[in-house]
RNA sequence: GGGAUCAUAGCUCAGCUGGUUCAGAGCAUCUGCCUUACAAGCAGAGGGUCACAGGUUCGAAUCCUGUUGAUCCCACCA
């Protein structure tokens, strides 16, 4: 127990979080492993890419799941929080190639061995940051559990779940146009690609018909793209260019000779109504073209620079010039030298979306190649049900028609990137290109060899897959990396433990990328849905509303924020706005908030711990004490109430609002100076103060999923503790019956003191003076009234004398005659008849309702009666008020 | 272009199936207090015709329609 020097004035969080953090992890509190009289809560936590630094996200995002799981650890359950780390692919490769690049050593000129090995080195070094700085944060996860997606028994689950699509059918490997990033020299999935608004130029370009007949004009955005144009598409009801068809014209520049055909595809309004067609260079222009059998010709390098099979048609030597210069340069070139030939007709500015890679923000090029795919729209049926009906909740349930919607258009999924770090693609081929599926070479072998297919050269897919192909199976593999894609139909004991786990915390921005595919991935290897409840966070934005980046600088370091105020006041500040769903707009403030939180238990805790020390068993049990443990622990009760159904509803912000009020205005306020003694050296009864403590312990219980350090810092100092008396695994309190009708007493005797204090307020009479009070009987909360309001004990007197305190069931007469004779009446006088004016108005309505027959036929029993009531209430209060305006009146003249 | 969501005090948000002691909370603001747990505090107060216009109803912030404004998702518009 604490010493009273000992104690501070201020919190200070620094002394104790790395103690109680070392404490905890020496007690194994966050360890879990199944156990079958217990009851498990799982939560997996969305991997943070190994090669992040903690953000304001990662702090929302984990703060929340550790209430979650400290909570039900409180409740008795075996609580299992995952966490782990996501090798992230093109991230992790992006940030080690330009570690290299400073260091003067080019991608290129290394083997995809010798990168890998730079790759994992600079993983070990950094990989693990981001987990000891969630650790600070007082994440109580289950840290021998931690995972990588790329350590081997999770790799081989990747591996299986390909290997497994592949032989049911669901993945297949093919020729086609897809989102290309030249900077990254890898493809994306369509939702890698980030759709910008920007202006673009449309250019109006002449093509000149072969016979010399005139010209028919397409327009494009992408110019350099015409080099590698086949035909041109006109409307075939297009009046303009229906005598056209058939013919031929000519692509400038590169001088090709190709026809003119036609489709409904075309949209006759858009620009002239005529369309270039590249099929190597656009998705619709691709699908054109195997619908008209036109030959395919690629333009561009997979680096964004012109290639040579442009000038491999007769008269087209004259664009070799062009030849590896970039698509963007060659852009301004081709536009120069078309308007030197005459050829522009003009050139508009528009509006228009274009593609940027979510990682390196290059523009997007559409483009064909062989890439692999997973078929999605039969796979994912299971997971589209499952949120339909309710099996896995979204939360908040708006996210629910977006999912549908986009469960119901899902498209196959592109799978490969061109990328060295990852999973490799567990496909082999031979000489003649013929594939085989299997995770070795030897298996590849055997599997040609049994197929009578030739075994020379052999090779393994050079791509690696999405990193969204490996933590879609997170749920799954991180329990037992052997269910996936093997037939065996025993699952080990954790997984049959802990699977399906229990809510999911994240970010709406990934609820296709990844939310959706492990439910997908769910159904199809764990016989049963991840997880039951996907608790959506909002984006951690600044106070302007802007995104939190690096590049705008606005992004404050969590680890700063918790140094400067400590972690449990940064975890509060972070939850005091952010409902779910809802964008986060984060502001310092909240976490000075925090801070004056702590602060504030602090000082309860002391003043505690003050009045433990003036602890008698010869003190006198004062009324007011008795009288507000009562009011006070009855209204715990209520409020606990409210504070789970917030938890169960996930309204999390709510719980801990209601938590926050409950310690500051009731417990401190309302509370600790009710039962506190008048003067300041006299002692206390044991019975008060142990009453206190206990109320104070289960307030700590309350308190420590939301401020684990602190609650479990004043638990310690409270008493003493034995081994294993830890607050982290305390029972969460036991909801109790409460008095309804005494809440609402609670309510009015603190609205009467409020009043009391408002009249001193005003009338400037301090707060120290005692004032002397009446009222016709006694009442049985008076003492505790008496000892907030700093009254002498009450004279029982039937005369009108002195301030009338409004209260509808009571006449309340506060004895300040003498000294309201100094201070202005008028204003008085104006603010009561300010009341009084209200109070008829509120009057007429309600008498308006009730001798509506209508309403009172149309409305429900109690509703009639709760009027009838307010009536009462209101002409009770009307008259006291009019009693004090007479008087007041009076004494004006 | 299609779809979804939202618009309530200076700020961030609550207000469930329509009923005026429900127009509310926290923060911020203002006033008075160094009251011996806490000035990172105490006590009190002032802020909103619930985006706009109609409609349904005895009654609407709450339901319907339209307008305006914001956000998000989806889409191959060259």
């Amino acid at each position: 127990m604490a010493n009273q020097k000992e104690l501070p004035k201020n919190f200070e969080p620094h002394k104790i979080e790395s103690k109680w953090n070392q404490h905890w992890l020496n007690n194994d509190y966050f360890y879990s492993q199944p156990d079958a009289n217990k009851k498990p809560y799982t939560i997996v936590m969305p991997p943070p890419n190994v090669t992040g630094v903690l953000h304001m996200g990662h702090m929302l995002n984990n703060t929340i799941q550790d209430v979650l799981i400290r909570r039900k650890r409180m409740q008795g359950y075996n609580t299992c929080w995952v966490p782990g780390t996501d090798h992230a692919s093109i991230a992790t490769e992006a940030k080690v190639v330009k570690m290299l690049a400073d260091k003067g050593i080019k991608k290129s000129d290394l083997t995809r061995e010798e990168f890998l090995k730079y790759a994992w080195e600079w993983k070990e070094k950094y990989g693990g940051i981001i987990l000891e700085q969630l650790k600070k944060l007082g994440a109580s996860c289950d840290w021998k559990r931690t995972t990588f997606t790329m350590d081997e028994p999770y790799s081989n689950s990747v591996f299986n779940a390909f290997i497994d699509l592949y032989r049911k059918g669901y993945i297949y490997r093919g020729y086609r146009i897809i989102n290309w990033d030249p900077v990254g020299l890898t493809a994306l999935s369509d939702e890698e690609v980030i759709y910008k608004e920007s202006n673009s130029q449309l250019v109006y370009v002449k093509y000149l018909m072969e016979d010399h007949s005139g010209h028919i004009t397409i327009a494009t955005t992408r110019p350099e793209t015409i080099m590698a144009d086949v035909a041109v598409c006109v409307h075939p009801e297009d009046e303009r260019y229906k005598h056209l068809i058939g013919k031929k014209v000519i692509v400038p520049i590169v001088n090709r000779v190709v026809p003119i055909i036609a489709d409904n595809y075309i949209d006759p309004t858009f620009g002239t109504g005529a369309l270039k067609v590249t099929p190597a260079h656009d998705q619709a222009d691709y699908e054109l073209g195997i619908k008209h059998q036109l030959p395919i010709i690629i333009g561009l390098t997979p680096d964004g620079k012109i290639s040579k099979e442009i000038i491999n048609s007769p008269n087209a030597q004259k664009a070799e010039h062009y030849v590896g210069l970039d698509r963007f340069i060659c852009r301004k070139k081709i536009i120069k030298d078309l308007e030197e030939l005459g050829l522009v007709e003009k050139i508009e500015t528009i509006k228009n979306k274009v593609g940027h890679s979510e990682r390196t923000d290059a523009i997007v090029e559409p483009y064909l190649s062989y890439q692999w795919f997973v078929k999605m729209k039969e796979i994912s049926k299971a997971a589209l049900d499952a949120v339909s009906n309710g099996d896995v909740k979204l939360i908040p349930d708006k996210f629910i028609n977006t999912y549908k919607h986009w469960m119901e258009n899902v498209k196959d999924w592109c799978i490969s990137r061109q990328l060295w770090w990852g999973h490799r693609i567990p496909a082999w081929y031979n000489e003649n290109n013929d594939i085989a599926v299997c995770k070795t070479k030897e298996e590849a072998i055997e599997y040609f060899q049994k197929n009578n297919l030739s075994t020379q050269n052999i090779r393994q897919d050079e791509d690696v897959l999405d990193t969204w192909f490996s933590s879609w199976l997170w749920p799954i593999s991180v329990f037992d990396p052997t269910v996936v894609g093997s037939d065996k139909k025993t699952f080990n004991e954790d997984f049959k433990y802990y699977y399906p786990t229990n809510d999911l915390v994240t970010a709406p921005e990934i609820l296709f990328f990844w939310v959706a595919r492990m439910i997908i991935a769910g159904y199809l290897w764990g016989n049963n849905k991840p997880f039951t409840n996907v608790y959506l966070t909002g984006i951690v934005r600044d106070k302007l509303g802007r995104k939190m980046s690096k590049s705008l600088g606005n992004s404050p370091d969590p680890l700063d924020l918790i140094q400067k105020y400590g972690a449990d006041a940064v975890r509060v500040g972070m939850l005091f706005s952010s409902p779910a769903g809802n964008d986060l707009l984060f502001d310092e403030e909240y976490c000075v908030q925090g801070r004056n939180f702590a602060n504030k238990i602090w000082n309860a805790f002391r003043l505690i711990h003050q009045l433990q020390q003036r602890a008698s068993n010869d003190a006198i049990i004062h009324d007011y004490q008795t009288q507000a443990i009562q009011l006070f622990e009855n209204y715990f009760f209520k409020q606990l109430d409210a504070i789970n159904d917030a938890f169960e509803k996930f309204r999390l912000n709510d719980a801990l609002m209601l938590s926050y009020k409950l310690i500051w205005d009731d417990f401190c306020s309302w509370y600790l100076e009710a039962i506190k003694p008048n003067d300041s050296n006299e002692k206390i009864h044991s019975h008060i103060i142990q009453k206190t403590i206990e109320l104070f312990e289960s307030i700590l219980k309350i308190l420590h999923p939301w401020m684990p350090f602190i609650s479990e810092e004043i638990w310690h100092l409270l008493k003493n503790r034995k081994d294993k008396e830890d607050l982290i695994i305390q029972q969460w309190p036991e909801t109790k019956e409460y008095n309804i009708q005494l809440v609402q007493l609670y309510d009015n005797l603190k609205n009467i003191i409020v009043q009391i204090r408002e009249v001193r307020s005003r009338i400037q009479i301090s707060p120290k003076e005692k004032l002397h009070w009446s009222e016709a009987t006694s009442f049985e909360y008076d003492a505790w009234i008496e000892k907030l309001g700093n009254l002498h004990s009450k004279t029982i007197a039937t005369k009108s004398n002195g301030k009338l305190i409004v209260h509808p069931s009571r006449k309340i007469y506060l004895d300040i005659d003498e000294k309201i004779s100094g201070i202005n009446v008028e204003t008085e006088i104006q603010k009561l008849s300010g009341e009084l004016d209200y109070l008829q108005g509120f009057l007429e309505s309600v008498r308006k309702k009730l001798s509506n027959e209508k309403f009172v036929q149309n409305a429900k029993p109690e509703l009639v009666e709760k009027e009838r009531q307010k009536e009462k209430d209101a002409l009770q209060k009307i008259e006291s008020i009019k009693e004090q305006l007479q008087k007041l009146k009076t004494q004006a003249m």
